[in-house]
RNA sequence: GGAGAAAUACCCAAGUGGUGAAGGGGACGGUUUGCUAAACCGUUAGCAGGGGCGACUCUGGCGAGGGUUCAAAUCCCUCUUUCUCCGCCA
């Protein structure tokens, strides 16, 4: 959520930099409104000035003995008044509040504007592997050693949907381990929210009211006062769950900056977006995660993005996989970031990179959707922290890049040195 | 799932229709003190939102949202959470 007063103070401003974004917008009339806005409440608050003055003399006046009847009648005229006032201001007020949820985030300085196509590549690690024989696709792989069944996964829920088995339900568990094991060497405190959140949650970290499409909803017995149609969602990433812990908070200044860390599976409904370039374990509606999350000071969130940023590449470096690290254009960052970047591991067979962790800035935006505070200890005043997230990592884009790059000419898979130690030392993968 | 009880500040807690939300603990500030403790004095209802250049002032706020009333922490309704008991259960 934006700040108003930066609205109204430099709508300007804001208009340039949603603009980046690719969006436009209009504040004369959404100004016009909270000027309208502004001097009704100013009237009304009036109102309930004198009615709070003449509700004490009416007590008085009885005990002593004075006839009040006049009082009660203008009290009533009052009364009706600033009912009818209260019920504008709220429309107003939810009309205000639906425009200014609906904005995304300002891009930060630096962010070039436009889709994908402007993004830009800051480095690489590795190169790319060379095959001495005709490389196979990890569909193949997978299947060819049966460690991920698709046809099963499809038959107990439907396309989209996988069983992982054996040697991959190991090799996929050992990652997690790997991924956990490294974070909280790094002092971030393990979390494992519950995964069925409410709409509150989706609202502060910016997906509500915007991509409810893209999010499976839990239908219960009484959904009759669901306000939004449902009372419950599955979490898309934990970090719907993360940036809630602390939703309607004041943090101490010196608990900052919280380093968090959770596992959870992500549930997308991925409506229309099944490409046929994605077959495989890409794309689809579970997959497993661990997200690293911040809540910082504000002037130190650039700093905890490099952070991030370094954690996530060091996770991708000790599995050996080529990769490389781009920074979005605005238009390919989430609503809710001002700065991301991809990290993007390498898929022989799409010959493409595919991104396997997403690192972001949200600034203040989750904060002030959330109202996540901390006292400033200078000032004494409440302020915003900042949020941070990263994927630390996706397994579904590091399993097939695994299955691709340390594939072997007899149809073997190679398990990287580091997960040896969680896959009771495993080397090699085997058909069974 | 059924029945009952509760929700007031950092904590405990009073307040069942009439201005300003008791009291205690804690915390913070001060006096006294060589230091600590004690004692004494004071501050501590967050927060959000209006108006004003400003000193300041007004409004809302007693779990949340509605309602009744001239007036609601207090009465009514709905919801949320917690606790107790019953049922079911990994």
């Amino acid at each position: 959520m934006l700040d108003i007063n930066l609205i109204r103070k430099n709508y300007e401003y804001v208009s340039e930099k949603l603009a980046i974004k690719g969006v436009s917008v209009d504040f004369s009339e959404f100004l016009a409104d909270d000027q309208k806005r502004r001097d009704l409440i100013h009237t009304t608050e009036q109102l309930k000035a004198e009615r709070n003055k003449s509700s004490a003399d009416v007590p008085k006046y009885k005990k002593e003995g004075k006839d009040v009847s006049e009082l009660l009648a203008r009290m009533r005229e009052i009364g009706d008044q600033i009912k009818e006032n209260d019920q504008l201001i709220a429309d107003m007020n939810q009309k205000q509040n639906e425009f200014i949820a609906g904005l995304p985030n300002l891009p930060a300085d630096g962010v070039v504007p436009g889709g994908k196509e402007n993004n830009q590549v800051i480095s690489t690690f590795g190169e790319k592997p060379v095959f001495s024989f005709e490389p196979q696709h990890h569909v193949d792989i997978v299947e060819h050693l049966g460690i991920i069944d698709y046809a099963r996964g499809a038959k107990l829920s439907g396309s989209g949907n996988w069983v992982y088995r054996g040697m991959g339900a190991q090799l996929e568990w050992a990652l997690l381990n790997y991924f956990i094991q490294n974070h909280l060497v790094d002092g971030y405190e393990m979390i494992l929210p519950p995964h069925l959140l409410n709409y509150e949650c989706g609202f502060t970290a910016g997906q509500f009211p915007k991509f409810v499409d893209d999010i499976f909803t839990l239908r219960s017995k009484d959904d009759s006062d669901a306000v939004h149609g449902f009372k419950r969602f599955l979490l898309p990433t934990s970090e719907t769950a993360l940036v809630n812990l602390h939703r309607d908070e004041i943090l101490n200044q010196a608990e900052l900056p919280k380093k968090y860390f959770a596992y959870t599976p992500c549930y997308r409904s991925e409506a229309g977006s099944y490409r046929a370039e994605e077959r495989g374990m890409i794309r689809g509606h579970q997959f497993n995660k661990v997200e690293i999350f911040q809540y910082t000071l504000p002037h130190n969130s650039d700093q905890a993005l490099q952070e991030l940023i370094s954690k996530a590449e060091r996770l991708v470096q000790g599995l050996g996989l080529h990769y490389r690290v781009s920074k979005l254009a605005a238009e390919d960052c989430s609503a809710s970031m001002r700065e991301t970047y991809d990290i993007e591991v390498w898929i022989p067979s799409m010959n493409d990179y595919k991104e396997v962790s997403s690192a972001s800035n949200a600034g203040d935006y989750q904060a002030r959707r959330g109202n996540i505070r901390f006292r400033n200890e200078e000032t004494g005043k409440n302020e915003y922290v900042h949020t941070l997230n990263a994927s630390g990592l996706a397994t579904s884009r590091i399993f097939p890049a695994i299955m691709e790059q340390y594939q072997q000419a007899d149809g073997t898979v190679i398990v990287p040195e580091v997960l040896r130690p969680f896959m009771n030392g495993a080397e090699v993968i085997c058909p069974r």
